[in-house]
DNA sequence: CTAGTCACG
DNA sequence: ACGTACGTGACTAGT
């Protein structure tokens, strides 16, 4: 018996189950809004069978739209074959273009259906004495089982999709017949979603039985009056020539006229692998392009040239020489690489360009180096002269900073640049840049990392000092690349002179810290535990029962189904018990006030106290965020590890919490200054609105303004009601507002919302110009931009989905804004370091919330520090309206307000 | 690893 | 008629 393996893949029914599967919690599609959940899930399904059975024959089978020869016949009962939904059908032409760049065979034959061309080529196989796989969401197949064909057919169980699979044998044990009777079965009791009739008022008891006693449907006529349940052979009699004609719909055709039988064409070769790459890229299909290593072109492998020509030096003497390279260049790369895996000083890269044409790495092991080769390098790293360009430089300056090494002469980022360039990127890893910038892959392809930069596989043995020498290599490359093309955009300042200078200050404000009071945050969770305790025993009495409030699906399950409360919203996987839904509860059970009051707590305890508590440095009590200069799609910084942005302000009890965060020592006091109305400050500029302008110029309080304006009324009937309700519109303009959310939000008629929104734009008329402007220009250029020239790239504006395409015109109003502030407050940051520094103050900067800056200043500083720092940011840059900064001093940045 | 929830600007 | 505000990060449950 020949072991050849071929699968036949019923492309049609695959496609519908990965689009049902798949649809079914998650809606897959890419940027501009093509639909791709089908042919994901398609992909998945087939390499994942691939893979378990490493057939070496492969085809896929697809129906054409007319209808097929087999039913033909079926039209005279006048029945409509059931279309394919139109987000389907979208997704086939897609599939098709994919098979062809995998170099599957794909077969189409009009007038016959996907199950005839698996019935034909199986029949093929069997008679080659091959065996044969048949991968079908089509039960209807199960009629070709064999001794040599099995059928694969993955089906969905609950949540998950699992795989059956039938040979002849298990057709038998389910059925109880034989694969070929299944075709009468069938015949008899008829499809309706295949559109075969069958014998009316016969179902699947009923034919299976029939079957089982009279193995065909000609047998069973031939003995009709052997048919005992007078029902049953009434109907019988009554359409028996419907049944015949079943029976033929139901048979899968076997030996179609047109199919080769040349079972060779469907050998298996390798992918178009650039072909498959440039689709899955326009599909936005990353996974795929990681798990078949694709790229458009081919990749030089940047470690293999280099085994020649880098250094490593070990000895103080190579170190010297290399160093005079740098003197001479008055250039060098840097690369600090740290291990992902623990966070340890890994190598320390340098590259030296002696002259043009022939580079010399230098690298240093973290044991040679020590602090000795730190010491020797520390002339030409303090010098302002000498041009340092790398990747992440945040961790260098940090590193330096640790050996009370001033770094100058800091000329590029490669990260920060691409972050520039592409801010919606997710990853800004060297080796991921420089293969999708450079095509250069710096580790050799067998040595695959995960997201994390963890390795996942021990490939071969690369000496890692060859890979840092790489890394450095491509830093200057990438500099080279990307600096002519920030120039072009017109990003010059942004870049050199905003986000290059603030990697500096971030980094000294991660190394610096916020100290806290150890003792006070434990009181503080103490006394959090003790209320939670008391809460949880009275919700536990309500509720008759014990259960784990924190989670939603037992809480949900209590709510809604034990004490019946109404549902007010669903999530997709149950009933919503979010704090909106509670507060509608709280009236209708005295449980529902306790869980709130559980939950805030518990959030508390859970992400202030005890999460703050479990990253603090124990030898010094300080607090050491991240603060992230690659994240947001605005321009913003984000904070990570623990996230500083977040603690709790608007709650008194969530407030308390920053009674712990205090000064160093006693030498120190907070200073917090916040910017007041940024963004609505930058819209005035933005639109040049000159009634907004000219609030903001009088100093007049914004809300109560827009309130005189919207209600058409004099500023001084302004009642707080109203302001409140101007104070979401304005809040509502700068994120794209609809009149359903602002409506949800105030807690006022849809209507009266529109009237509100349509009022603001016609008082405020600039600003409605701005909106559609902006949008207008973002569709044409393909992004928008900050008043630093911060780019923002929405494909989505040329969505055809609506509602992607709304979300990107929303974006387009809000980016600018946001990002404008965000920009400001920037340079600010800038400008106060720098200032500090220059002045050789003793005060810090040591943390940013989107709007303010918090700085700890020495208390014989205070006064220069508190007006340095309101001056800073109220002369970051020119607007046509004023920037005022509010700026509060205390022993505890509780003490700030 | 995702979903739900909730903290901030 | 669509589905319903922008930008983040951390924690917990549950698969």
């Amino acid at each position: 018996m020949n072991s050849e393996k071929i699968m036949i893949v019923d492309g049609n029914s695959i496609l519908n189950r990965a689009f049902y599967g798949l649809s079914r919690n998650t809606m897959l599609s890419t940027s501009e809004g093509i639909q791709t959940n089908a042919v994901f899930g398609f992909i998945n399904i087939l390499t994942k069978f691939l893979s378990e059975e490493n057939p070496k024959y492969l085809c896929v089978a697809f129906d054409m739209k007319e209808p097929t020869f087999r039913h033909l016949e079926y039209d005279k009962y006048k029945a409509q074959r059931k279309g394919m939904p139109d987000e389907l059908a979208v997704q086939v032409p897609i599939i098709k273009q994919v098979l062809d760049a995998m170099n599957i065979k794909r077969i189409e034959t009009p007038g016959f259906e996907a199950d005839d061309i698996l019935g034909s080529i199986s029949l093929c196989a069997e008679e080659n004495g091959m065996e044969a796989i048949l991968l079908t969401g089509d039960r209807d197949s199960l009629q070709l089982a064999s001794q040599s064909t099995r059928i694969k057919l993955p089906v969905t169980r609950g949540n998950k999709t699992e795989t059956d699979e039938y040979d002849y044998q298990k057709v038998v044990e389910k059925y109880g017949v034989t694969p070929k009777m299944l075709i009468d079965v069938k015949g008899l009791m008829g499809d309706t979603s295949d559109n075969i009739p069958g014998v009316p008022g016969i179902g699947e008891k009923t034919a299976l039985d029939l079957i089982q006693k009279f193995h065909s449907i000609e047998e069973l006529y031939e003995n009709i009056d052997r048919v005992e349940k007078k029902g049953v052979r009434e109907k019988l009699e009554a359409n028996k020539e419907l049944a015949f004609l079943s029976k033929r719909l139901a048979t899968i055709e076997r030996k179609m006229p047109c199919i080769t039988t040349d079972i060779q064409q469907y050998i298996r070769t390798d992918f178009d692998r650039e072909r498959l790459y440039s689709i899955f890229k326009k599909l936005e299909f990353k996974t795929f392009i990681e798990r078949f290593g694709l790229s458009d072109t081919p990749m030089v492998e940047v470690t293999e040239s280099l085994n020649m020509e880098h250094v490593d030096a070990d000895t103080v003497g190579e170190l010297e020489s290399c160093i005079e390279a740098i003197r001479l260049s008055k250039k060098m790369a840097v690369y600090y690489h740290t291990d992902p895996s623990d966070n340890r000083l890994d190598d320390l890269c340098i590259y030296a360009c002696k002259e043009e044409y022939a580079p010399a790495v230098m690298v240093f092991n973290n044991e040679f180096t020590g602090d000795t080769a730190i010491d020797v390098l520390r002339e030409v790293l303090e010098s302002a002269e000498i041009k340092k360009y790398g990747h992440d430089l945040k961790k260098l300056i940090k590193f330096c900073k640790t050996k009370s090494i001033d770094i100058k002469g800091i000329a590029f980022d490669t990260m920060i640049g691409a972050y520039i360039l592409e801010p919606t990127r997710n990853s800004y890893t060297i080796s991921e840049l420089a293969e999708e910038n450079l095509k250069k892959s710096i580790l050799p392809a067998e040595i695959l990392y995960d997201k994390h930069g963890k390795k996942l596989q021990q490939g071969l043995d690369v000496n890692p000092s060859t890979v840092c020498a790489a890394c450095v290599t491509v830093i200057y490359e990438l500099a080279e690349k990307y600096a002519p093309i920030i120039e072009g955009n017109g990003q010059h300042e942004l870049y050199y002179n905003i986000e290059l200078p603030l990697v500096e200050v971030l980094a000294d404000m991660e190394l610096w810290g916020f100290k806290v009071d150890i003792e006070g945050l434990k009181a503080y969770s103490k006394e959090m535990d003790s209320r939670l305790v008391i809460l949880e025993n009275e919700i536990y009495m309500l509720a008759g029962e014990n259960f784990n409030i924190n989670s939603p699906k037992q809480l949900g399950s209590i709510l809604f189904e034990k004490l019946n409360l109404p549902v007010v919203k669903k999530t997709k996987t149950g009933y919503s018990t979010d704090a909106e839904v509670l507060e509608q509860l709280s009236q209708k059970h005295e449980i529902v006030e306790r869980i709130l009051e559980y939950r805030s707590l518990m959030k508390l305890k859970s992400t202030y106290a005890d999460g703050l508590l479990a990253i603090l440095d124990p030898n010094t009590c300080k607090i050491h965020s991240s603060f992230n200069q690659t994240v947001t799609a605005t321009g913003r910084i984000s904070s990570t590890e623990p996230n500083l942005q977040n603690i709790p302000i608007k709650l008194e009890m969530g407030r308390k919490i920053r009674k712990v965060f205090i000064p160093s020592d006693e030498n120190y006091v907070l200073l917090d200054a916040d910017y007041s109305q940024i963004e609505l400050r930058v819209l005035a500029h933005i639109t040049g609105d000159e009634n907004m302008i000219s609030a903001f110029s009088n100093n007049e309080d914004i809300h109560t303004t827009t309130a005189s304006k919207v209600f058409g009324i004099p500023a001084g009937e302004v009642t707080s009601i109203m302001r409140s309700r101007a104070k979401a519109v304005n809040f509502g303009i700068v994120y794209g507002i609809g009149d359903f959310s602002l409506s949800k939000d105030i807690g006022v008629t849809r209507k009266e919302a529109k009237k509100y929104i349509d009022d603001y734009l016609a008082k405020y008329s600039k600003v409605k110009e701005y909106m559609s402007d902006t949008v207008a220009k973002g569709k044409e250029l393909g992004f928008v931009t900050t008043l630093f020239n911060r780019r923002r790239y929405l494909p989505e504006l040329k969505s055809s989905n609506f509602n992607m395409r709304s979300f990107g015109e929303r974006v387009a109003m809000n980016t600018p804004i946001q990002g404008s502030a965000a920009d400001i407050i920037k340079i600010s940051m800038v400008k106060v370091y720098s200032e500090l520094k220059k002045r050789k103050l003793k005060s810090r900067l040591i943390l940013q919330v989107h709007d303010e800056l918090i700085v700890e200043a020495e208390k014989s500083e205070l006064q220069e520090v508190s007006v340095l720092l309101k001056q800073c940011m109220e002369n970051a840059m020119e607007l046509k309206v004023p920037m005022t900064v509010d700026v509060k001093s205390g022993e505890s940045w509780y003490e700030t307000k």
